[in-house]
DNA sequence: TCAAAAGTGTTATCCTTACACCCATGT
DNA sequence: ACATGGGTGTAAGGATAACACTTTTGA
């Protein structure tokens, strides 16, 4: 017969603070084998089918619960069933260990605008970290970030060639193209990708704990975490939130997303930058606002907002009727910076 | 504590043959209750936590078993937990009744070309279905389809007046954005949430099979299925089949997955019919030729096929290779008909 | 010779990109 | 006055959509 079976779910919820991308993390439940790379993790919780009519459902319960934080937009990411790589062990509240095999259903979910801080009454350990902690090479705003021909290319070429030259020759490739080595474009939405590249190459932390937790090893004192790789994630919560900034990244451009992370008003440029903070490139200003138009998903209110510092911009409020009506497009990327 | 919970992984297999596009379904195991809507059902089974390392080998383990057909292609589509609503029974194979609850994991798969027939001896009721059977309205490469206008918006709009006129009133819209009503666009991927609204208004025949079951209801004799508004299938076959449709129709205009569904050499034409019967919809045939020039994506073998019919047709291959590289894209489709 | 399907050419229109420039406020 | 950010105009290049037309085979 078959063993038992425990559904892990994990949220990854996005909001923009002060024009920066935001995760809300929440530090592990005090206690007894805390280990140091289980610093953080996301809000997770395990699904109980006795009581619990959908994941859905449950899922914001566990959130409210874990961060005082009600959800809005909610979508459903990808669900983790591999054994051993970077499996959840008993770091799911209320799970006790050895209850078989976890199973773990990731959620994106986005919260508008300047969202209310959680408070700290029920939030126990949760906050809200801006995701460039856990990607540092995926903000390229402010151009090609540093770490990625410093630390990762070295890395992922010293990796490469010490496989068999077939092996070799592919596993260059597959590097340059993910992180726009040797001219390749940078594709930004390929964040899962890369996070899976840089596990295999040992570059995230997350591969030593897991070859140590399931070779039954202990690790030995201190594991040396380049800041500049991230920081890494209990169970395997970075794998998920690479997959829901990836999809965010990709869901913008054709479904209008972005809207959701916006207050009810809000100023073009405050858009704008919400747009380049998730998908972490640099955006063209006059043609942004052209695609706005375009899309005439937004709509000018004559209202000025004069906390701008220059000259007051228009408050907009996103034309949420459209949504029932037409199926609504997204918004496309007037890149900056070529290379 | 929690009780128990059951992995049920399920299968869209498509594939193109004679330029239709068809889908892999299988006939449940002969038996003791078997039901009238449970007639076909996709390839599906257990998960077995104990020996299956990953979802997706245990699901190309037993497609090849209940198909004798070997997976290419394959991609995670979502994964089900609602509690009733047409939650799977006792029709997973080797599976006994009140297992628990049952959490259902649906796969896409895309298999190659002029596909080999399954061969009979290990496959015992799987075939082949064209799957405009299960979604005739999905169908548009010949027009309109008469359904939509006899049939489903006439049950749509009875639907809406049942309810008070604010409710009313948003479901009219949902219904004429859906199904392109009133002049509204058509939009090719929303297939799940055709279904969807299919099911909620009971034109879909599992709807009122599902609410007999939960109830504990018999079925009075005969459940008139109208063949027009397609074939049901077992549990939630049908809604993982039309999230399959619509992921598809979707991916392929950004991704290069049209190509996973053709021979090694094929001629622009049969990419055109094939892409229109994933698609749906009929497509302008120079346009087309012009957008698959641009994208570069094949390759001309200057070799001709002289089966077509007419003038013979160029053979071209595609550029796999590409794949490592650049993130390719995928197939714009330019329409023929615009209402 | 004709039907059927393959394949070519051309044009108007729209979108994207890039550049330059003006406007309104606070200090 | 000038720094800061908001907002407008315009022109080149490329992609799309909609035409009409020629070519090569089999029956």
């Amino acid at each position: 017969m078959s063993g038992a079976v425990t559904i892990g779910l994990s949220a990854v919820v996005a909001a923009i603070r002060d024009g920066e991308a935001v995760v809300l993390v929440v530090r592990p439940q005090t206690g007894e084998g805390l280990r140091e790379t289980d610093s953080t993790g996301l809000p997770s919780g395990p699904f109980d089918p006795d009581h619990d009519r959908t994941f859905e459902l449950a899922l914001r319960d566990f959130v409210t619960q874990q961060t005082g934080f009600e959800l809005g937009y909610v979508e459903q990411l990808y669900t983790f069933g591999d054994k051993g790589r970077d499996a959840p062990l008993a770091d799911l509240g209320g799970v006790a260990p050895g209850a078989g095999r976890i199973i773990s259903v990731g959620y994106l979910a986005l919260a508008p605008g300047a969202l209310p801080l959680p408070d700290r009454t029920a939030s126990e350990g949760a906050q809200w970290t801006p995701w460039t902690h856990f990607f540092p090479w995926e903000d390229w705003r402010d151009g090609r970030p540093d770490v990625i021909d410093d630390v990762i290319a070295p890395a992922c070429i010293e990796w490469a060639r010490a496989h068999d030259p077939a092996d070799s020759e592919q596993r260059l490739t597959r590097a340059r193209a993910l992180f726009a080595l040797d001219g390749a474009r940078w594709n930004e939405e390929r964040v899962l990708e890369r996070y899976e590249l840089l596990y295999e190459t040992g570059l995230a932390a997350e591969a030593a704990r897991d070859r140590t937790r399931t070779q039954g090893l202990q690790p030995k004192g201190g594991l040396k975490i380049d800041a500049r790789l991230g920081q890494p994630m209990s169970s395997d919560h970075r794998r998920i939130l690479a997959t829901g900034l990836g999809r965010l990244r990709g869901k913008m451009k054709y479904r209008p997303v972005a809207f959701e992370l916006m207050p009810p008003k809000f100023t073009l440029s405050a858009l704008q930058r919400t747009v380049e903070a998730i998908s972490g490139v640099a955006l063209h200003k006059q043609n942004f606002r052209r695609v706005i138009e375009r899309t005439e998903l937004v709509e000018g209110l004559g209202v000025l907002d004069s906390d701008t510092g220059g000259r007051p911009a228009e408050l907009f409020r996103f034309r949420r009727e459209l949504l029932a009506t037409r199926q609504a497009t997204g918004l496309t990327l007037p890149m900056l910076r070529e290379s």
